[in-house]
DNA sequence: AATGAATGAGGCTTCATTCAT
DNA sequence: GATGAATGAAGCCTCATTCAT
């Protein structure tokens, strides 16, 4: 991957994320990453083919960052990473993360399967809690964590901590 | 407002939300509707105009939607109220509501504003009911709401009923 | 068929003609009529579109100058009245034509069949003279017919009258 | 000519008489030749340099071929052997012919003077046979000449000796 | 000699919008 | 109110060509 790659590639994250992606132009996506705008084509075939290596850059992201979430051992542990999970984004992940949301509702397919192995994770969890319907809790508890990340990659809460204490509270018993 | 009006604005609402508004042609509206394509000009002046009468519409529906919440007294029911919200909509709205989660990820303002009252009434019960943060509750509660809405919309969770109840669960005592 | 389109058609005909399908741009077509650019695919959809349109406005034409000799009965006016076409087209036809000889080359079926009457009627007429195989000479006649066309609409042949008579020579017994 | 300039130089060839000089990108020659783009400009230094190069090429064969009738004596063998060179082509030879046929119709000069010795000769066969019109005559053997070498390239003609047979007996007196 | 990244011009096409009818 | 022809800007993409390596 040469660095003009990585170029657009981040100019095209940020764009995409910001005004959508069939509003962003390739012409804006070069003229952003400095670069002439055929070296996107030559590059990535398509304007979905840039939105697919997108996605493929952040599932692998994806797939380390939940890595821990699943490796746990505890099932308490598991329950409060999950709800960590949206208060530890890096912020400099925010773009990634909020094309990743906005595409949910253009694309389907490309969101529900990534947070496949972390909803296990819970409903394993809860069983080992000994809740009553382990998959309505840990449906539950993606219904959260989504929540939860859209309100703060959308208007950042005012008092994260008290909120994701009030969150853990919920799961404390 | 004439049937052809309502025909465009239908129209618009639909493919807006399923292809998001960038994507969406004017021309394609305008067959979808059954119109001309200078009609939906005539009418709405714009695109974004068209866009607006939609919002516009959508307002009116939401605050009567969310009026029987503001107005409840009970601290509990309040809650509980706002919690069935995304389980009681008429699927006949669901490209409305999915238009506006779209949007959220574009425009900034529209949603946060609509759901104010909302807020307000959960932070209120909260307090009534004694919690030790209630504005973290509510902006909790909120959280929740949008999860369980975007979880709905998206994919329908295989069994509402016990998510719900997983959910008032969490709010009992 | 409004003057507009007839200016598009007409222009790219010529140009087409001229220049060839593919290195005439949709641009140079749209100043040589005289229209913008976007009218042509609103008409035809496609530079493919337009090419379309063009064939379908030259079988209609083609048929009318081909009906007179396959309705011909006496076989030695067929024949002759076959060696005549390249003589008697009309100059104003030629850039028609021009493109239809040249696109042989490119796009495999748009010749062959057109012509496919006029070797039946060939053959008939061979048949009823008592040649000795009439599917070669009708085969070899419509080789001769396509010369003579390809020679007048190349390069204007010095005396054509004398070339008429010395094909008609051949086949006088 | 080092191998590789063969290979483009072949498939420029091909690609050319298949799809036309236009419509066939560099990039498309270089992948079916194997080779970088790049090369394609050192060795030819544009797309025009590389269809001269192909022309430079042809001539040099057509020459070669057409030296046997050029250099024949008796009047009738002349005749016989022009008729007959369509039908002697050698198929490996067929995309040659068909790219210098296509061209035709783009690029005047190309094949008018190329053809020109052996109108010489058949004129002067003709002359020799005290035929009444000798100049017409050679024209209308070379348009003999055309019609059957297209509808050899283009769709094979069924029974090519019987087309043959019939060509020479109009010239047996 | 050979590659392949890079470019800028231009090609086909779509789009929001206007206007005469 | 309603249509549909027409436009010009812009969008995605391809292409011939150059250049550093």
């Amino acid at each position: 991957m040469t660095e003009k790659q990585e170029n657009i590639l981040s100019a095209a994250l940020t764009l995409f994320a910001e005004q959508g992606f069939a509003a962003t132009s390739t012409n804006k996506v070069a003229k952003a990453a400095g670069v002439s705008e055929g070296l996107i084509f030559r590059h990535f075939k398509n304007k979905e083919g840039l939105l697919a290596a997108i996605f493929e850059m952040v599932t692998e992201r994806t797939k380390v960052i939940l890595a821990d979430v699943v490796m746990t051992n505890d099932p308490k542990e598991v329950i409060y990473k999950i709800l960590e999970l949206p208060f530890v984004i890096n912020p400099r992940d925010y773009r990634m993360w909020r094309l990743i949301y906005a595409m949910k509702w253009q694309i389907q397919q490309y969101n529900t399967e990534k947070m496949e192995p972390v909803k296990l994770a819970a409903k394993n969890a809860f069983e080992k809690l000994g809740y009553d319907n382990p998959e309505a809790e840990s449906e539950l508890l993606l219904m959260l964590l989504d929540g939860a990340a859209t309100a703060i990659l959308l208007h950042e809460p005012r008092d994260k901590e008290a909120v994701l204490l009030a969150m853990k509270e919920k799961y404390k018993h």
